[in-house]
DNA sequence: GTATGTTTCAAACGAGTGTTCGAGTTGTGG
DNA sequence: CCACAACTCGAACACTCGTTTGAAACATAC
């Protein structure tokens, strides 16, 4: 039987985190690796294969095409940066309900940096792997996988939404949508280091240290956020 | 004789905008609007020149090779960004010197966000691909492009980080790299539209009407340019 | 007219692509 | 031991890819 149904779907119709074999993590790994130093277009399947150390035909056999092998080293990854998002937005609700915290952009912000932060610094869970194969789905159009994205994450960026609409009023319904796009954009390439001065050969920045973008980006995503409603007319 | 050294290089060592023949104007319209859509990596020479109308091989003579295109197709629209980001960088600075204009955060931006946006407005000179393509660049790992880029523009990002660093003096020169990088990377994705929402397929936002979008982007990234410096220490 | 240099074109080249197939191997329960 | 499923493997399939070639078409100058 196919490993492919056993796994992704089990069995009721919550989302639920796919248990791999050993050769088809070992897969992954590689796909990861390649895809977000390559893209998925330049890498093919002999070389993934070649750097996991199997037979060119296990990732047809335990992930169906490459279109899928791609979603599924993406959603490995998502789903628990994901899962951790919303119980960090939970708490943080919790705590403005009872009275014991405002809720402020700079809050928000940090629910959803702290996940990937953690992310970042914990290579069993692919580092900055992530957020850089993030940064790329975020330019590429991979419709297949924003497809399931609609599907089963609809909820997080409608929470996020609301959060921030909450933590900033006097802000029209647009204006919160506009400023969350630039704050998870740049949270996104800024974790990815898609640095311009990289692209001039003038990267004395990008050390990667997590810890030290998220010292600078915070203030200045909060900065945005915060900043005073865009002129009043819509021209 | 083949006609890429005829109009690469116009004989003196300063940077010229090349003249392309009608064919290669053509090669470089489908190109451009295709590495948009698709990646340099998807998108066939067949592709192109089946849409451009030209015979397949018009590519290799005209470019040498498709690495070659990409390159042509970028800095066809890159010099002349540059350029006047260059021209305005300069009256700026004349007006500031002559006492006329404050060197602020926000008149540093305009000088870059006003080309960008005129281009972006401009059918004739691509339209808003330039900026799609180059967010593209930021985030795909072009290396012969980057060389070209740091060899011949270094000097417009040294001179933006030194006009930067003036206009937040209290910075250190860390801090102002990390904010030259953060901005710009706001500027590029914004104008490309590359939109979480729209990932989530929740995109009523993304009009893709410039005005718009610079009036919505400019707070945000001025307000993160001038927010106070981040923590003293390093850690 | 011929000669010369530039540009187009159809056809092919060899290499590399994702995918499939069927035989082989391994492991587990009866 | 056997049957049966899960898995691995090498080989092949049917394409598509970027690039090259050599002959034709075109333009320009003498």
């Amino acid at each position: 039987m196919d490993p492919i149904t056993s796994s992704v779907s089990a069995g009721d119709g919550a989302r639920s985190e796919p248990k791999y074999s050993e050769t088809a993590t070992r897969i992954l790994d590689a796909a990861e690796g390649l895809f977000v130093e390559l893209g998925m277009e330049a890498t093919s399947l002999r070389l993934i294969t070649q750097q996991a150390g199997v037979n060119l035909a296990a990732v047809n056999y335990h992930f169906r095409s490459k279109d899928a092998l791609f979603e599924a080293v993406f959603l490995r990854r998502f789903g628990p940066w994901a899962t951790e998002c919303l119980k960090e937005l939970d708490t943080l609700e919790g705590r403005v309900a009872a009275g014991e915290e405002a809720l402020t952009a700079e809050a928000v912000v940090r629910s959803y940096v702290r996940p990937a932060l953690a992310l970042s610094k914990d290579p069993a869970r692919g580092g900055v792997m992530f957020v850089r194969l993030f940064s790329r789905v975020l330019v590429e159009n991979h419709r297949q996988l924003r497809e399931t994205m609609s599907r089963q994450y609809g909820e997080l960026v409608t929470r996020y939404t609301r959060a921030l609409g909450r933590a900033l009023p006097g802000l029209t319904e647009q204006e919160v949508e506009w400023r969350m796009h630039l704050g998870f954009s740049v949270m996104f390439h800024a974790f990815a280091g898609n640095d311009i001065l990289k692209v001039f050969g003038r990267s004395a920045v990008s050390a990667r240290d997590p810890d030290m973008i998220v010292k600078h980006m915070v203030p200045f995503v909060v900065a945005g956020l915060t900043s005073p409603p865009a002129g009043r007319s819509d021209r």
